[in-house]
DNA sequence: GATTTCAGCAAACAGTTGTTTACTCAATGG
DNA sequence: CCATTGAGTAAACAACTGTTTGCTGAAATC
């Protein structure tokens, strides 16, 4: 899996090889078969192991409490951490959401839906959508999720004064959304 | 181009195989080089193609005008259609947006970023964004700009009930952004 | 201590890959 | 009407592909 990681950083995954594979993990083309049967197998577990860590650091994130502005900084900072530790788990993830290995696809989805039930139960406990429908909280945790990997993909590839610059634009977006947020129902 | 487009269907630009392409157009191998210097060329070409249609529909909804609430309709339903239109273009450019053929990517972040471009000088123009910065009113275009491209995403995979339910999430995604910029100076 | 499972190997299979070369033949242009 | 260009071809090249088979040795289990 690490092999395969790794040569993911210059192709998307349906162009992978098996052979490809294990050349690089230095073992022989028939050892492949004994950890996975397809290669859309080793892709799953790679969606698994890639969003496994990445779920933990949500709760984090969601974990915290203080005034909205703080609590936008902290998020922010905890995904570039974040993507800094793990740079090829991110891209695979942001390069395979729409790919073209169907497999992987439902599977990052199938995560995705669950971080998105996650956040969308963390923001119905916050007092400011106290007298939101449910359909319209699940549409505010789509909207952070989205925002969230997206920012984590631009951040990816950034150097690190591009870092900086995501960043504050992606705390300036959250912003805005929350702003939005506490005036819904409010016009 | 058509044949290439063909087969992307189901798999990355990465995966293409030139000997593929030109047996899905129906010619000799020999003869793609009469047009393409490289596949990665056919790509460029293709990213060109794609987002030359997409670049008439922004133009197209951002010219009405009204009040919010039938703009935002408008927007989707322009969206909706384009993407019932040219739904193997849309996929491309999603496939392909974060994927793994370098010059694919850097033309696709390079037209999107025109079109970033393109909506901030819109949003300026609106009476809404009077006193804003620079830097604020093309931040608020970035996020309008990703969420059409996430939603045309989500529509050119969906079938007609889920068209309808995407639709209708993007709607009210685009209303809470909408609040957020009209009370983003005031509290 | 015997046996079963596990993780690996080399070799072989027929197909497929990108690229080059030398060639045709129709259309175009002066 | 003759020359040039454009778009196509077939054939050949070595290199690489996914998968199967039968084999080995070590580790774990009983």
């Amino acid at each position: 899996m690490d092999a395969a990681l790794q040569l993911l950083e210059h192709q998307s995954f349906s162009s992978l090889g098996m052979r490809e594979v294990t050349r690089e993990a230095g073992m022989s083309p028939a050892g492949f078969y004994r950890h996975f049967r397809d290669l859309a197998d080793l892709g799953v577990a790679l969606v698994e192991e890639a969003l496994d860590s990445l779920h933990a650091m949500v709760r984090a994130a969601f974990a915290e409490q203080g005034d909205p502005e703080e609590l936008i900084d902290h998020a922010v900072q905890v995904i570039a951490d974040h993507v800094r530790e793990h740079r090829a788990h991110v891209r695979f993830i942001a390069r395979e959401r729409f790919g073209g290995v169907r497999p992987v696809r439902e599977a990052i989805d199938a995560e995705l839906a669950r971080f998105t039930d996650e956040v969308a139960a963390a923001l119905a406990a916050q007092p400011v959508s106290a007298k939101w429908s449910p359909e319209d909280i699940r549409m505010v945790a789509q909207l952070y999720v989205d925002h969230m990997v997206l920012t984590a993909a631009a951040l990816q590839e950034a150097d690190a004064e591009g870092e900086r610059r995501i960043a504050a634009t992606a705390r300036r977006q959250l912003r805005l959304i929350s702003l939005g947020r506490h005036h819904w129902m409010a016009d």
